[in-house]
This record gives C-alpha cells, structure tokens and sequence, in this order.
RNA sequence: UGGGGAGUCGUCUAAGGGUAGGACACCGGGUUUUGGUCCCGGCAGUCGGGGUUCGAAUCCCUGCUCCCCAGCCA
C-alpha cells in the first residue's frame, strides 16, 4: 500500500532523467546568502536539493550567493557549513562561492553591452523607480537608453575602475520599459558599492545583481534543475532572458511554495530583530526555527529530514502545523533517545518501613523501544524524590497515582503505600509523604494479582543531582504572526511566556555524564537533551525538546 | 483597472477521465512496570455555477477567493 511519497518536482526530474534532457544528469544546488542564520524553512530546500539529486544518483553544489558585501559576514557562513553538514549532507568538493565568478560575470555583462543589450544609466535611484512606472502604468525610457556601444562599454570599464561614486551609475539591461512583468523593465544588473567583500575584499567597487548572477551561477555550475521558492517566478522570464542573450548553458528554474509554520516566523529579517532586540537568547535560542536553536533545544537532524518530506512539495502557498514537527520529533526520540528518571518538581518521600542507610542498585531498562540500549543501574534508598503533581490527597476516582491510603509502583522499584500526609503547620501545603514499602515487589512486580495502576518515576534523595530545567513554549501567540492587526506588528505577539526556567530539578546521578547531543526522555515528562551554551558540570541545564503526549492532563482538560 | 501563480478533510499532501488515498490534528477502544510507545476503529475534503462524457477533482466555459511583483536586497 505504502506508495511512495511523491512530488510535482520529483516527477519532472523523473520525466527528464527518461528523456534525456539534461543527459541524465540531476545536478542542483542549494545557494544561500550569507546573511543570517539558515532556518527550517531552508531545510525543506536542502532536503529537496540534496535528497532529489542523491535519490537519482545526481550532485548537489553548496553555493555562496554572496553578491551583496553591505549584508553578508563571514559568522553566517560558517554557521551555513555546519547547519547543512549538521543536517546529513554532503558536497563533496564542490563548495562554490558566487564570488569567485565575479570576474566571469563582468565579461559577459560586457558581452551583453556589445551585444547594445545593456546600457549604462545615470538615473539616480528615485527617478528610476519614478522611469520604471507602477503595477498598471508602463514605465518611460530613460534619457540614457540610448548611449552607443562604445559610450556604455567605456563607461561601464569606469564603473568598474572605480571612477564614480557609489549610486552614481547602474549598468541594466535593455529590454522593455513598457513590460508589463516589472521585472523587465530594463532591470538593474551592476550597481556600483565602495565596500568590502568577505571575500574579495577591495578588488571590486561594483558588483552584480542577484536577477544577473544566479542564472550565470547555475549555467557555470551545469546545474540541471534549479529549484528556488514561489516569490522568483515571476523573474523566471529574466533569468530566462539573459542565458538565452547570452547563448550560454541554460538551466531550468522550478519553484515551489516555501514553508511556513504556525506559531512562528519565517523571514531572516524577522527573526534578527528577536535577536537584535534581546527577547532571545541569540540566533540558537531554543525557541526559534533556524537549525542551531533546534539543535540546541534536542532536535535530531533525522527528524528533520523525515518532517521535510511529510509536509511534502507544492506551489500552494501554505502553513504547516507545528504539531507535525513535533511529531516527527517525537517518533524518532522514542526509538533513541535513553530513558532516565528527573523530578522537576519535588516532594519528599520517606519509607517509614524501608532501614535507614540502606541503598540497593536497582536495574532500569535504557530503552523499551531498543534493546540493545541496555540496562543501568539506579539506587535506591528510604528517602527519594517524586513528583509533587503525582499526589493528591483528594484523588478522584480516575486518578491512579500516589493518594492517601493508596498504593503505587515505583518504577522499576517497589510497590509503595501513602500512610501519612506531613504538611508544613503555617501554610498547610504538603512538605512530606510517609509511606511503607512492601519488600516482596521488588523490581516493580507482585505475583499475586494485585493491581496497581500507577507507576511513578522517582529519584534518591541521598544520589539526586540538581539541575535547571528549561520548558518552552510556541514563539508566538498567534498561529500566524505575519499577520497583524492594524497598528500592531509581527513582534507585539511575542509570546512573553515562551521560556520557563525550572530550579531545584532532582536528576539521576547518571546525567552527570550527560553531553550535548545526546537525547534523553525524562521518564513520563518528555524529551530532554543537555543545553550546549548554559549547562556545565557546577549546574547542569536541560532543555525540553518536546512533551510526551499527555491524555491524562487531555482529559483532564476537556473533562 | 497590469503581470505571474494557486484553490482537494481543521492542517499538509496524493490521485491528471474510472472506488477521492495517506499523514498530522481530533474523538473512541485495546495492550502496557512511562496516563508514553504500539494496535484497532471513527470523524472529515475536490471554491461556486454551467457544459462535454456512460463516467469529471481531472477536460471546456464562466465566476469567486487567496498569494507574489513597483530594492541600486536575495
């Protein structure tokens, strides 16, 4: 029955890979610009480049689109290398810059001039948005479309040499001003910047436009299928425009619809002005999407790559639930991730009946989901920690964790029983359970029938480990924040309640030797995983990548 | 009133003349030393109106709605 999964995108690779019309090859790329962090939103393109061309035997560049010095630094790509080395893919050799075509570029813009297909103007800035018209009105021709040959060819070999300043000039192609797509009215192709490049530092003063240099990226590449988001079809007859001018290796450019998902933002602009203004802790706080925060918060890249494919590829401008993401989460934690018990929220235990000083090492599964995740063991001892919200003292019948009078199963442990409730005389809140323990149920069984319904993880007071627990929770309080009320914008829906920081957590003394990266699933509170920038040996840190799914508090809800 | 796209369960996505399928979400039930996992079941959709056809989500006509475009950003 499992048919598999397909796309629009898949299928034209498919149909041309029969054909032969690109020679059976699949060559695509994912061509970032170093301006922010990567999200993941660019890896349900990564997972499309990388993952279409690898499933037919295809090549996948890792290409810098970085024609624009003012906005792009060096932190970004490294981030960018170790996000999509993160993810699972590779590259090979073929880690391209845009810049490094700079010089190839240049020449055929100087070809296109020849060609009297490009012209140099001396608008400034305002009269060519004024020239170019609007969305209904066509747009005028500048007093400058008609320089000669040799007037633009000098001209633009000036711009290059630095002769004008910045804004001074534009080199643009000569099509029609009267298009009535606006990016054919004689788009911009070279404008001048007296700024330094990452990477080419001062060697160039003007320097191309993304309309000119991604076509040329991706016909000097020998990219087969070029696959970028919905906004850039409309600039599909551009790019068409200049490798057919040009006469040049002609790639075919397909767009798809990018991701958006609830409770979130998606543009890079967005999500630096969280951290530019403070409300995050940096590009990988634990809450955002971009690949560090999900890493840091306990997201496998698996998981990723399996959530990209589910929310499949369509031209359907769309949002996706969250909750798929975290069900993706969730399905490949529980197969990994080891189980260990941690009790956020702590009331003591004692076991009237059990003898003091006593510890016994219990053996715990690491992993019902895996066996060969193994055993450890975990000691045991008259006073233990469990969790405050696992007793009631007026349970309700539905209710089958620890009550007065009633009995409970310590996970992997013992049966115990509530004899006592001690509450503090002033306040009258709990402080202690007294409670008998019966030493035929160790290891968490009885053989003669008895049922008991709960079963409760706990810590030993005597071995606990403190530890910081951080919950997070959605990023925003509106399912979609892009869209705003009159007078309000994105960030007046930050949802000031997104981080809670829990202290006094009891864990078990083995997630002393707990390490970033690794996953782990609190025992019926959720996935955790160590954070990589806050916790350290003196005060561990866990973040939680997600609940467990809960029906009790479900219930307990709607009930 | 310009151009380019898109409309299938609440959400995402298949089916491209022949039984509208899957996943998430939601709701039941079973198993369970995690109120987790797993298993079983349920809910629920072709934007509207015409037409062609034995048969239309699919083809034709028409209407409606939504998204993108007026950077010397990508």
């Amino acid at each position: 029955m499992a048919e598999e999964k397909t796309n629009f995108i898949r299928e034209i690779v498919k149909q041309d890979l029969a054909s032969g019309k690109w020679d059976h090859r699949v060559h695509t790329r994912f061509p970032p610009e170093p301006n922010g962090y990567l999200h993941i939103g660019h890896a349900k393109a990564i997972c499309l480049d990388f993952g279409l061309a690898a499933e037919f035997g295809g090549k996948t560049n890792l290409r810098f689109d970085d024609t624009n010095p003012i906005k792009e630094e060096d932190e970004y790509i490294q981030s960018i290398i170790e996000d999509v080395r993160w993810l699972g893919f590779d590259w090979e050799d073929r880690l391209y810059y845009a810049s490094d075509y700079f010089e190839q570029m240049y020449l055929l813009a100087e070809q296109l001039v020849k060609a009297g297909k490009a012209y140099v103007d001396d608008l400034p800035p305002d009269k060519i948005r004024e020239y170019r018209g609007t969305l209904t009105q066509p747009g005028t021709d500048s007093p400058f479309r008609d320089r000669s040959v040799e007037e633009n060819l000098d001209l633009f070999r000036r711009m290059r040499a630095g002769e004008f300043p910045d804004g001074d000039k534009v080199l643009r192609a000569k099509i029609d001003m009267r298009h009535p797509n606006m990016n054919m009215r004689d788009p911009v192709i070279y404008r001048i910047l007296h700024a330094a490049h990452h990477r080419t530092g001062d060697v160039w003063c003007i320097y191309p436009m993304y309309d000119w240099a991604h076509g040329l990226e991706d016909s000097i590449e020998r990219i087969t299928h070029s696959l970028c988001t919905l906004e850039f079809e409309d600039h599909r007859p551009l790019y068409d425009w200049f490798l057919d001018q040009l006469g040049v290796y002609h790639p075919q450019q397909i767009e798809f619809a990018p991701l958006n998902l609830t409770y979130t933002v998606m543009s890079k602009r967005k999500l630096k002005q969280l951290v530019v203004e403070g409300l995050v802790d940096g590009w990988d706080d634990p809450r955002m999407p971009t690949l560090s925060g999900l890493r840091r918060r306990g997201y496998s890249p698996e998981a990723i790559r399996v959530f990209s494919e589910e929310v499949g590829v369509a031209k359907k401008p769309s949002t996706t639930e969250i909750e798929l993401l975290e069900h993706c989460l969730r399905t490949d934690l529980n197969k990994r991730a080891l189980r260990v018990m941690a009790v956020l929220d702590p009331i003591k235990v004692t076991l009237k009946n059990y003898p003091e000083g006593q510890v016994e090492w219990l053996e715990a599964i690491n992993n019902p989901e895996d066996e060969n995740a193994g055993t450890r063991n975990i000691p045991f001892s008259r006073e233990l920690w469990i969790e405050r919200s696992d007793f009631r003292e007026d349970a309700p019948r539905k209710y089958f964790r620890l009550a007065p009078g009633r009995e409970v199963r310590l996970k992997h442990a013992y049966y115990i029983t509530c004899t006592e409730v001690v509450k503090d005389p002033e306040t009258g809140l709990v402080r202690e359970l007294i409670c008998e323990y019966d030493p035929k149920t160790k290891g968490g069984w009885s053989d003669d029938g008895r049922k008991v319904r709960g079963t409760l993880h706990w810590v030993s007071v005597a071995h606990a480990v403190d530890a910081e627990v951080r919950h997070f929770d959605r990023l925003f309080t509106q399912k979609n924040p892009d869209e705003v009320e009159p007078g309000k914008e994105f960030i007046d829906y930050f949802n000031p309640e997104s981080l809670h920081i829990l202290t006094g957590c009891k864990v078990e003394p083995s997630l002393m030797k707990a390490r970033p990266g690794e996953y782990f699933q609190f025992l019926r509170n959720g996935y955790y995983c160590v954070d990589g920038k806050l916790s350290s040996p003196e005060q561990l840190v866990f973040n939680r990548s997600v609940s467990l799914r809960d029906s009790w508090a479900r219930t307990n809800k709607t009930g």
